[in-house]
DNA sequence: AATGAATGAGAGTTCATTCAT
DNA sequence: TATGAATGAACTCTCATTCAT
């Protein structure tokens, strides 16, 4: 994550690095508990089985901390989401499967989920990166798309976002509140209809 | 929200009304320019002009008056998108009119706004509460569409929550995150163009 | 109580004498329930159902209607022992009802008696007239006893407090420590063997 | 009385020994002269001089501090006593001795000797823990008497919590509340001569 | 590189008491 | 006589951070 103001601070020997991956362990896994707010570098510390002092031999404070862990997040979710989509023969079948990605990794991952979605208030910065860099790969396959006659022509940013928006939505209701593991086949199905014909899809 | 559980802490003079009063007003400022995590009740009844223990009279602490604050937003967010909404001569008109509203709402209280989305962390219950308030709306609407003919036939449910997905992640993009006072209005014509044809609308 | 410095806040009504002793009463239950710590001048009103307000009216402050709650009490624990003692034919007899009376009185008000003992951190001055009156009693008979030449010479004061002692020692274990309901028989016929023969009784 | 549940909290370092022993220092003087109620954490870590956060690194709260008081103040109560004792030739010098000691250690500490009883309301079970240790010591005494033929027989237990209730009370109200510095000759010569005679001692 | 004792500002909260009504 | 809203000092406790070792 860029933010990054603050004395650099990493590991120079291989014991270093060791511990430094040990905190992010601990981070992500007080945080996907806690949340942001009730998280405390005591309980990572803890976590992580090291003194408080180390903590700041390599993060600046428990913002940086968390604004390297969305970024490491974001990173997940995007590769799982263009690695199921390059499984798709279609375009359409392409976009589907990155869709259903979307929500697996959300539904595997309910804490970190949340995690992310804390970051708006904690992080906007960071926050705004993530979803950016999501939006990019949907406004990308948008322009191809569009480009190859498949659907209309349109912005593809304003859509991207919007799908970012439904995907956002529909991974809330069902899978974090919803008493189901996953978005419903029939709710998938309904929402995977609306956005093709909102496109203007020809298959 | 109704406060629910808890000692009943009301108003029993006008007087008391009125604190009460200022009370929520100040919290409301607070909330909006601070966050709730930055927020604290001594800012609170600071800036209410009251004495701290004056606070505990009315509310059992900072998740009431947060609770309280957010029923009271989402009355009025309702309010402005069916106010706005009963202003248009077709169902169309009536639905554009009703997004813009919200639009116009997230733009006139950005703070306001943010607070809300903050309750997912703080209140996960108010802010279900308050997104199902508006989806029955978007949900109701619909459903007569459908009945009408006047749209395809699809679950009015999932297709709610996707529409208030695209509104909440537009609103997040072009509002609070962009450099403009409200959604441009290309990206607005866009984004509805994209739902009519998503719903499947004749006209 | 003396005590009494402060303002004499007394009733000049029927109604006001009414207020007052319906305030009298519910802190007798709130202390008992409470102890003198934990309970408050709010919830003794609440108990009276009157309005904080009113309180001080009657009673300068939470010690002064303490005090006075301790002096009513060591009227009745002194009627009750004095009663019993009446109905003793011989003086050995009276002073072994006395006994048994206290120990009635602490194991019928358990919470009462755990109120007088609080003084002692309190209002010293109140314990100690408390405990000074009683033992006054016992100083008598012990003193009529000896002249009687039923009992040995001996300082009927330092006797009397060691009495006191013994009682409330007693007390403590066998009723308020203990899971019996009061002093068991053998221990209280232990107690007083023991005490008739360091007085020298003749009997 | 052992901390128990909770975190364990211990010093680690000479260095937080150190400042664990400040705070207990400082507690025992800030108690001795406040009693509980009156205390404060915040008195006593400005009487140790270190930072109010400082406490809790050591203590769950003031209960806990209180309760290892208790403790500390119980095992040099016994200490006195026994150490007095042994110095006697006599099963009955020794007796004398240890209950000399008891006042003495009344005497010397007042304000400590306030704080034991205080607990009754504070720690209920540290105070029966703390009388129970004592007249353990008088009953073990008590039960080789008997057994030599020294005294007459009877319940140890209940003679052990009378002798308790007479150290008391005589303490309370010739040290505590009396205008001399310890009980004075005559009482307690009055006194032993109550308690042997009513232990049926021979000699 | 790692430790962990110490910090101290600031949090939420209580409650005996006052006083305008 | 009675009310009850308002007060505000004082409380216990937390936690991100520092620094001597």
């Amino acid at each position: 994550m860029s933010a990054g103001q603050g004395t650099e601070r990493v590991a120079r020997t291989a014991r270093g690095a060791r511990t430094r991956a040990r905190l992010l362990e601990a981070a992500e896994q007080v945080f996907t508990e806690l949340g942001y707010h009730d998280a405390s570098i005591v309980k990572i510390v803890q976590a992580a089985g090291v003194a408080p002092g180390t903590f700041y031999l390599y993060f600046s404070g428990k913002r940086e901390i968390f604004d390297e862990l969305i970024g490491d997040l974001n990173r997940r979710v995007r590769h799982a989401m263009s690695e199921a989509a390059s499984q798709g023969g279609t375009r359409a079948e392409a976009e589907r499967l990155g869709f259903q990605a979307f929500f697996h990794f959300t539904a595997e991952h309910p804490g970190l989920y949340r995690v992310i979605r804390q970051a708006e208030f904690v992080s906007p910065a960071a926050l705004h990166l993530h979803y950016g860099r999501i939006v990019e790969g949907y406004a990308r396959g948008l322009s191809e798309a569009m480009a190859a006659g498949e659907i209309e022509q349109a912005d593809p940013e304003a859509l991207a976002w919007a799908l970012m928006g439904i995907g956002e939505m529909i991974g809330l209701r069902w899978i974090l509140w919803g008493d189901t593991e996953n978005v419903p086949e029939e709710v998938f199905d309904e929402t995977m209809r609306f956005i093709r014909r909102g496109l203007g899809a020809q298959s």
